[in-house]
Order: C-alpha cells, then sequence, then structure tokens
DNA sequence: TTGAAAGCGCTACCAA
DNA sequence: TTGGTAGCGCTTTCAA
C-alpha cells in the first residue's frame, strides 16, 4: 500500500494455496469448464469469497485470446445524434458481456487511423467505425482487407468492402423534398453537412432529384455545404437567406445545422415556420424540444446501433461477410415546416388552393 | 484466416528472428529503454514495418501491470450534460496517452457495483465515477478505503472519503434564487431532481435558503422531485402548476427537467416567459437553442472534466490524498426568465415600481 | 476428480 | 551493445 508500484492483487495461486488445492482446479471452479468435487468447490469459493479474490482480466485475455471489448471510433460526442446511437450500442454490448473501449476522433482523419491501430493492438475483438471525415483510411482499408470484425455505421466509406449499417439517406431526401413540396414550397434552399461525406450526397441528391422530377430543379447556388454543426448552419443558414431572400424553405442535412438555420433565420428577422420553413434529418432527442419543434427525417438511431452490434457478433464468432443493411427513415412533421406566406394568403382569400397549379 | 479462433498475429518473436536479433533487443529499440546499435535498430524497424508489427497490448499490460486505461462509470450517456463531461475527459485522457472504458449504467445501482468490479478486474488504472442514484454502492466504498485510484465527478457520495470533483450546487441554487428574487418573483417553485442526490439536496437547498432569507420561504408543498429528464420535468411540471397557478416562475434542477417544464406550461396555456419563468441547471449546449432560450446556472463542465483527469492522474502516478475540488458556477441570462406579469403590468401603467413592497 | 506444466506475448533483470 | 530467461496471471492440454 506504500510503494507506488505494486497494487500486488490477490492472485490465483494466493487462492490455489490457500485452499490447498492446485491452480488448475482453482481456474475451473471458477470457469465451470469441467466438473470438480463438491467438497473442494466449496472450500476454493470459500477462499475466493474471504480473500476477494477477482480473476485478472488482462491475464485471461493473454490465455484465452479474448478481451470481451469492442472499440467504438466516433466523431463527434457533442452532436446528440452519436450519444444516442452509442447507448444502443452499449445496451447490446452490455448484454452481450462486452465493453466498449471509446475513441473520440474529433472527425481528424489522422485520429482516425491512431485510434484504429491502437484498438488493434489492444486486442479488441471488434470495430465499430463511425467516420466523420470523407478522407480515405488506409488501416481501415487493410482491416477490411484482412476481415478483422468490423462493421461501418452511419457513414458510408466509399469503396470499403465491409459490413455497414446505414439509414435510407437518399429515401430520407426524398421524404424531404416531397414534403416541402406538398406544402406548396418552390423556391427551396439545401444546406449540405461536409462535402464529400456519402449521407451528404444522398439526402441532398435524393432531395434534389426528386425536386428536379417534379420540374422544379434546385438552382446548384442554392446548395450549400458546412459542418455537421448549430454553428455551420447557422453560417450557411445566414449566407443562403442572404443571397437568396426569395426562399421559402431550407433543407438541413442534420438537425445540428438545422438549428442553426433556424437561429439565422431570427437574426433576419424571419420566423419559422411563418416566413421560412427548416426542415433536418436525424431526429435528434432536441428536435422536438428547439423553438418551433422541428419537422425532420428520422433516422432509427437504436435499431442501427443494435444491428451494428449484431453484425459485429456474427463476424466474432463466424463468417466474415460483407453484408450491407439500410435501415428506413420517416419523416417527423413538426412545426418548423408550414406552407409558404404566399400560398397561405391566397388560401385565406378563399377558393382551393392547388399550389402553383402546373397550368398557372 | 479460415479457422475461427486464430487470428495468429505477427509477434516479437517472429520479428526478432526476421531480423536475426534477440527478443530483447526487439523490444528495447521499440521502447527505447535503452540504446541501441544503430544497423540493428534499422534492421529491426525494416522488419517491423515489413511485417506490419504491432506490439500486443494485452501482453503488454501483463507484464507491465498498466493497461494505459481509465474507467468512466456513467449514469445517463441521454442527458447532454454527461457527453460533454466525457468529452472533456476524453481529450484530457487521449493527450496522456490513455484511453477510456465505458460503463454505462443507467443509473443502476447493480449495474454500477456490477461495472466497477468489471472495470477493476480488467485493471483499468483508474475509475472515474459519476453516479446516477443516491443508493449507497459497497464496492465503491471498498476502492476508496483501498485508496484505488477513483475521483468522483458531478455527483458527490455522501459519506465517502475520496477525492471529488463538483461544482458549487448550493452557490448555484443561490444564483438562481437572487436571479427570479431580483426580477419580481415572489411565488416560486422548484422542481428538483432525484430524491437523496446530493447535488439535488445542495441546490434546491441553496435556492430556498436565498428566498428564506429575503422573507419570502417558499412553502414546502411548491417543491417536488422528479427525474433528471424532460418527461420528468413536464410530469412534475404539469402537476405543479395545476397545484399551484399562482407560481410565475420555476427553477428546475437541471436544463432537462427546465425543458420538461417549459412544455409543460405550454400544454397548460402559459406562456414563457410572459406568465411563467423557468431557470434551469447546467447550461447544456442546447439550452441555448430551445424555444425561449433558457436562463440557466452554468457548470463548468470542461473545466471539471479535465480537473477530475487531472486528480486521477494524480492518484495514478503518485499520492493518494481525498482532495475535493469544487468548481464555481455563473448564472446565464437568456430568454426563459423575466419579470412576472402583475410587476410588468404595474410598471407600464407607470411609477417606480419596488415589486409587492414589503409594506403593501 | 485432480495436478503439472506448457504456453499466451511481452518486459526487464542479470550477464556477457 | 546484446541475449538468455524468469516472470506477469491466467487457461488448457495431458497424465495420473
Amino acid at each position: 500500500m506504500q510503494n507506488g508500484l505494486e497494487p500486488a492483487s490477490v492472485t490465483i495461486r494466493d487462492v490455489a494455496r490457500a485452499a490447498g488445492v492446485s491452480i488448475t482446479t482453482v481456474s475451473h471452479v471458477l470457469s465451470g469448464h469441467r466438473p470438480t468435487g463438491e467438497l473442494t468447490r466449496h472450500r476454493v469459493l470459500a477462499v475466493v469469497e474471504q480473500l476477494n479474490y477477482r480473476p485478472n482480466r488482462v491475464a485471461q485475455s493473454l490465455a484465452t485470446r479474448h478481451t470481451r471489448t469492442v472499440g467504438l471510433i466516433l466523431p463527434d460526442i457533442l452532436n446528440p445524434f452519436f450519444p444516442q446511437l452509442v447507448h444502443a450500442i452499449e445496451r447490446s454490448a452490455i448484454h452481450a458481456g462486452y465493453r466498449l473501449l471509446l475513441c473520440h476522433t474529433d472527425s481528424l482523419e489522422s485520429l482516425e487511423r491512431e485510434c484504429l491501430e491502437d484498438l488493434v493492438a489492444r486486442r479488441v475483438e471488434g470495430v465499430i467505425y463511425m467516420r466523420g471525415t470523407a478522407a480515405p483510411n488506409p488501416v481501415l482499408e487493410r482491416l477490411a482487407e484482412e476481415h478483422f470484425p468490423l462493421v461501418v455505421l452511419d457513414e458510408e466509406v466509399p469503396g470499403l468492402v465491409a459490413p455497414g449499417v446505414y439509414a435510407m439517406n437518399r429515401l430520407g431526401g426524398r421524404m424531404a423534398a416531397r414534403h416541402l413540396w406538398q406544402l406548396g414550397h418552390r423556391d427551396v434552399g439545401v444546406i449540405g453537412g461536409p462535402r464529400g461525406l456519402v449521407s451528404v450526397c444522398d439526402r441532398v441528391q435524393g432531395f434534389q432529384e426528386t425536386y428536379r422530377r417534379l420540374g422544379a430543379p434546385v438552382p446548384e447556388e442554392r446548395t450549400v455545404f458546412t459542418g455537421f454543426s448549430v454553428h455551420g448552419g447557422q453560417e450557411a443558414g445566414r449566407g443562403l437567406l442572404l443571397r437568396h431572400p426569395e426562399l421559402t424553405a431550407v433543407f438541413a442535412a442534420n438537425d445540428l445545422i438545422a438549428f442553426g438555420v433556424i437561429q439565422a433565420a431570427r437574426e433576419l428577422g424571419r420566423s419559422v415556420p411563418g416566413s421560412l420553413s427548416v426542415l433536418g434529418f436525424d431526429d435528434v432527442t432536441t428536435a422536438a424540444m428547439v423553438d418551433p419543434p422541428l419537422t425532420t427525417v428520422r433516422q432509427p438511431i437504436r435499431r442501427m446501433g443494435s444491428e451494428a452490434f449484431r453484425l459485429l457478433m456474427g463476424q466474432v464468432r463466424g463468417t466474415w461477410e460483407p453484408v450491407r443493411r439500410q435501415l428506413p427513415t420517416r419523416l417527423v412533421e413538426r412545426g418548423s415546416t408550414a406552407p409558404p406566406e404566399r400560398v397561405r394568403a391566397v388560401s385565406a382569400a378563399g377558393g382551393a388552393t392547388p399550389p402553383r397549379s402546373p397550368g398557372a
């Protein structure tokens, strides 16, 4: 207790000695891997209790070659989307007897690589990889090639052959578009997240493709990109609204951005949804709590998390197979979207009002 | 690659053989723990590179008796307060070469105990313990007695002699009270978090003690307790406002509860802050983004996290000492608090208006 | 039903 | 400047 170097806890050897049996025996009464005499069993257990012995999991891991640990690489714990995802994963993990080793990368590619290396060196049995950058990651590629247990979650890695779980982002983008269209919005803007992220492309493209088909393609200069953050959304929103005051609605690639857009709109004296509709993506818990509750495209976060863990376990104790699971999104209508002012005005003036009917 | 049992990665032995040197040498060129010949150094490094050798951290840990891992016990990752705390801790940890092993307890005492045991068995070098329940925890007590490196964070454990980092909760409660008082609120309610939590007692008592001193003690039936959640706040808020429609302000023991109270107020047709002022605690990131931006007592989350890790490291490589660090809170005024209607009405009617002047 | 002993992959002491 | 080797604390054959 005095020296700082040696916690010197009680070992299996101590137990064996105190119980007057062999180490082997202690090991087996504890693991139940082979029958033991009733008598010795009780003697050993008593000693274990008395000495408060707990097997050293490090030594166990070295001997058995498994650590009952899974590595988690995540880009941004401050985005509430990820804690929700982590929560789901952790529930599955605990249930399966696994623990999570956390690696926060701040969306930095260099950190992603380092973390991955470190996790492997620590002999985690698998990794759930959530990226925050579009940069290629050689370490990740190597692991995938070696069929190291790995599942990519949320953000797809282009070109990587590995199991993954994603939301139907393109579909989500389409849902967003259809919703705004039906409300009567014709002048819409889009604020995507970090350029190059597959999820961003999909959401944005799904949105644009729908508007194009409906006959009102979104002009290129009405689509901008920014970071997945409130601040990013605020900046980008301000710029977009300043350059295009004619916009009546904005689709944001995630909720954080949407929050920022709402703030920007207010600064510019535009009420939401009165003068501007805002639509988000994720359906983070707080989405229901912000000023006008946010209309958003919900990702099935819980299912994504548990499915990811399930896939990982499949690999850990079984065959590797690059399954690609896509989970459906759905639109959650709340208070941040409404028909554009013009349409409402017309409606109020009376009469049926198919918004900008094709022939008009 | 076929068999599921043996990842059989390359070991130090392989490197030694391939480089034509001893295992010892390989170990030392990698650790730098002793000088090595320029030539052999390069040879070894080349082989390491070529074989893509990475030392097995499990084996290292067993040999060196350190894991470069810290355990984190946290009650509720869905409360944004904790991700923010985790973020701060993780920054310090990564900087010091440590990794975080995550244990989510869902505020369950049984899980807290299990996690603690498991973390110790996994030989983490220390534990940062954030509790979510008021239940006593024998395992924790044992660890503290044994001077196992441990720091209690955020939520104090009564009677436990161990290092800890906390916000000045009582002070925070006082700040909240003074603010509402100065705005002119005389009929106030309090919604605490889980009964028995020290932080809750401190915040509530700080608040009440101030109102008492100012001559308007808060009647007991205007103080209620609930879970640290939006839902809890909503339920409790609804009940309180229904029973006491005369209240003009509510102090909530954390931001989540405050959010819930705001929702409850709306349901009851009361605007915030027009007809009801709401004050929170924590200053979670989203506090600035909700409907009326939340006036709240800010905890110095980042500093709490980094200080906790610093204290832990102090114990890991040094002397145990039950330091108790308390960090100051401060009031952040935003939009959810305002003078009560009566006062505003009177003010508008003209004339100086010491709210409910003692002689009135 | 029990034990001896050979690892698991490293570190670090002791020699050379 | 280098190597042999005894652990670290456990699991698991193989024998008894």
